[in-house]
DNA sequence: TGATAATGATTACAGATCAGAACGATTGTC
DNA sequence: GACAATCGTTCTGATCTGTAATCATTATCA
């Protein structure tokens, strides 16, 4: 009789789940140097390309609820990395902004962003790396990924210290 | 003066920690026409592909501590879908195995994983579809992943309903 | 104008989930 | 034959989570 393997062999969607769990990982143990949580990286990029939103809109993006993200932004600003500036206008919303310190960490966090890209794929020359990139970004494309936010955001407690 | 962007453009490694949560919530979605979860989808193929491990082995695959472990293969076994049997020689471990049910049901799993597979890479041709399958799986070798097993079965709760 | 509905930020709260310690049963060591 | 180690399990305190209530502000519209 002949032995069919259940598990025939993973395939692209299984690799990129678990690629990019490991990616995920990897980016958050990384950052863990400059005490922050991949969630909060988030934030600063999504604060750096857009800035002035409203806390609703950017929990949205996020995917967290509004009442999860006001301690989430709470620290952030604490710290002094971000500011809640009140709306003339419209004085219930709060416009979220970069404060300098936090502009200068977002370049260290770009560092450790080439560092990381690096690392994960030094198994690829320099074309091969091209060429993944394309293909990936065709995929992000068609399913209608949006740059800079990513699902992974939901959730805070990814922090295990093996 | 030159505006520059803070997010240069999304890298290799974050398109895949963001399509790697995308393709894994997409899964989560289709695998619960079956009532099952992604960690749970996972132990049924471990047990697949090596049968009779003990439970302290898998929950260590997993990601998860023992303690956790219980409780989450408690279900599985009341469904019927995995057996307990005592190990003869050591009866302090409980060696795991696939029922036919469990067989059945991971049958209808693999046909969900070739459904979502298509449609994940619909923006693809098909030699375009291996070639990304060739360079993943370059990385996933020289990054040490086993084949399988991903961190994302670390967590049992990833079951929203928006 | 003025009452009512809608919206943003926040707090309150109750339930789920987590990891590690503690526990009995069994086995290896010497 | 005592003692340490291992496996499965239960217990437990702390953490995290989403929903609903709250307060201030703004829009709607008669």
């Amino acid at each position: 009789m002949t032995a069919s393997p259940p598990t025939p062999q993973p395939g692209v969607a299984f690799l990129l789940a678990q690629l990019g769990a490991h990616a995920a990982g990897l980016f958050a143990e990384r950052i863990a140097a400059l005490d922050l949580t991949p969630p909060q990286a988030g934030l600063l990029r999504m604060l750096a390309a857009a800035p002035g939103r409203s806390q609703r809109e950017l929990a949205g993006d996020l995917g967290m609820p509004p009442s999860r993200f006001v301690p989430f932004a709470d620290e952030l600003e604490k710290r002094g990395l971000i500011e809640r500036r009140r709306n003339a206008s419209d004085r219930r919303v709060y416009a979220l902004h970069l404060t300098e310190k936090g502009e200068a960490l977002l370049a260290e966090l770009a560092q450790a962003g080439m560092a990381h890209e690096h690392l994960l794929c030094e198994a690829l020359t320099a074309e091969e790396h091209d060429r993944l990139l394309g293909l990936l970004r065709r995929i992000a494309d068609q399913q209608g990924l949006r740059p800079d936010v990513h699902p992974g955001y939901r959730t805070l407690r990814p922090r295990p210290k093996p």
